[in-house]
Order: C-alpha cells, then structure tokens, then sequence
DNA sequence: CACAGGGCCGTTA
DNA sequence: CTAACGGCCCTGT
C-alpha cells in the first residue's frame, strides 16, 4: 500500500513560509499562499490560522491581509493582540491600516 | 451530494 | 469610500 502523508504537506508548506517572514515585516494571505507555491489559496491560508493552536510558534500576527488591515474585528481581543505584537515589533498603524509600501515582506 | 461559511482577493459599480 | 460578485480552496453539517 501507499504511505500516505501523515500531515498535511499543504498547510507545512503555508506555515514555512509564514515563519520566515522577517521581524519587523507583514505579508497577505495571498502572498503567502503564492510564496507556498499554492496561489489562489489565499482562504486556506486563512483556515489554517483560524485553527491554530495557542502556543504556535508561529508568528501569524504578521499575516494581514490585501488591504493592509488586520482580519479581525476592531476592538475585538484577538485583534488587540495582534495590533500589540506589530507594535512591539515596530510595525504602525494609521487609520487601521498598515503601510503596506513601507512594511511588506519584500522578496 | 448540496450548501454554508471562513483571519481572502481583485474587479467593477 | 463602501458594496456586490465571482473565483479560489477546504471543512463541517
């Protein structure tokens, strides 16, 4: 029989690449599925941070998306968080939104 | 098998 | 600027 792959090779490709995203910058959903050789699964990529577990390693807050604004609800928790680690990580806001210009993970 | 929905995206109005 | 569509991929019911 055929050894089938125990985890998912998928969503091990999407999280290397989301953990090489250097400090200090921010990549999209898009982006990184396309970096992963997956382009056009922009959603899955979402659906793979959505289950996360809490001690992940992985530095998903780094993950925005297209328009240069953070996935969650403003005001909400998860969104705070998240605005928290860009901040500590010298990443800015302004307006809710994030220069991408000036912050995208260029490659 | 059908359908809804999700941390999305680009285009069009 | 917001809103609506269609497209993309996967999971849960």
């Amino acid at each position: 029989m055929l050894d089938e792959p125990k985890y998912d090779v998928k969503q091990d490709q999407i999280r290397n690449v989301i953990i090489s995203i250097p400090v200090g910058k921010v990549a999209t959903y898009g982006q990184i599925a396309k970096l992963a050789g997956l382009a056009g699964y922009a959603r899955y990529v979402g659906y793979v941070l959505k289950n996360l577990p809490n001690e992940t390693g992985l530095p998903w807050h780094r993950v925005i998306n297209a328009q240069g604004r953070l996935s969650f609800k403003p005001g909400s928790e998860r969104y705070k968080v998240q605005y928290q680690k860009l901040l500590f990580e010298g990443i800015t806001l302004t307006n809710g939104r994030i220069n991408l210009k000036k912050h995208q993970w260029q490659y």
